[in-house]
DNA sequence: CTGCCCATGTAAATGGTTACATGATTGA
DNA sequence: TCAATCATGTAACCATTTACATGGGCAG
């Protein structure tokens, strides 16, 4: 549900085609909402249907004509409703702690690798992130308490990342210092009746 | 496509039903994958439609009847295939976050019971994720590498909310020393034209 | 003339949540 | 007699991903 929301949020501050909303999403909103274009289209003609927004058609010359979207006041109503109730903690979905509990099936150089690998990628982020380039949209805030609350939401993103680099380190660490135990990856002991 | 793997991936240290297999996701797989009985028990058919895992009906006295569930050799072998190749880091989805970016249309007090609220989660779960009663689980392991991988992954449940609720308690001081504004939430400017 | 940016969508499939549905046994 | 535990499932809906589909303008 709050694909929807995220959309309503960002249009309270700017009228948007569907176009920018996805570089919205991909750029300013990415660390904690992700959608892609066919997924922001549809929600968009929702939101028109069930009166929460409306289109506008701006025609262009030298580029394709363009739709832009706003709340309605009800559009806005549903959005204050959303924004006051709490909503529970996310639920996760972590394909590598998956790959880790079940490494039993793989050798010890595949599992040093899954987790090289994805530490590569949290740091990769995490400098994404600190560049100040990516912070260019929080100077377009409102208000200076929206500001800082923008930058609160960029600094969960990258505290729970670097949280997650240091963890990688940790495990890396800890797997390297077990015993030796010469292991073998298991293999179903198929037939054994 | 991680949750079959999360199931077989299980069923590869020991032969359950779904009911079972509800239990684990609850208590032990629960900070890295969650499911629904009735997501669980549609895997399960199709893993036993792919051939990737057998069925075998266990009559019971007392109580009802069961299917317990094994991975084939095929099971086993697409399991090694997953698990050894490497997969994007967690796609995140954090209504909280959404809720913060727009908060303009929210007042003070509601912002604060918002990351209140969403603290007094937070250490809730790391208390159970704490409390050795639910750390039973780990000395199912097969060997002294799978019970550091299973800590591992329990580790990283910890870390990661752990800075979380260091960033909340971070936020809301942060966001009590903003300079009083007498914020007033952003109304709809209906019909302004 | 190639490839990127602009700008829009649809269709099909997969994944996930919620509600509906049943029924025996055991312990307080 | 009430509630919990054991045990199974289906149906409807909602959310998400991936692939298909189009087409003009502009810069190198």
């Amino acid at each position: 549900m709050s694909l929807k929301h995220a959309i309503l949020g960002y249009l309270t501050v700017q009228p948007l085609s569907g176009y920018d909303l996805k570089k919205v999403f991909d750029h300013a909103l990415g660390y904690f909402w992700s959608a892609t274009h066919s997924q922001i289209y549809r929600t968009l003609d929702r939101l028109v249907r069930d009166g929460e927004a409306t289109q506008e058609v701006v025609i262009q010359r030298d580029r394709p004509n363009k739709k832009l979207y706003q709340p309605t006041e009800a559009g806005w109503d549903e959005l204050r409703r959303w924004l006051a109730e709490p909503h529970g903690l996310p639920t996760l979905r972590h394909p590598l702690l998956v790959q880790l509990a079940f490494a039993e099936l793989l050798d010890d150089d595949q599992v040093v690798a899954l987790l090289e690998d994805y530490g590569a990628r949290l740091a990769e982020r995490i400098g994404r992130y600190r560049d100040p380039a990516h912070h260019q949209h929080i100077y377009l805030a409102r208000t200076p308490r929206e500001r800082f609350l923008w930058w609160s939401t960029l600094d969960n993103g990258i505290a729970t990342l670097e949280a997650e680099l240091c963890w990688v380190e940790r495990t890396i660490d800890g797997f390297r210092a077990l015993p030796e135990g010469h292991h073998h990856p298991l293999e179903a002991d198929h037939d054994r009746d």
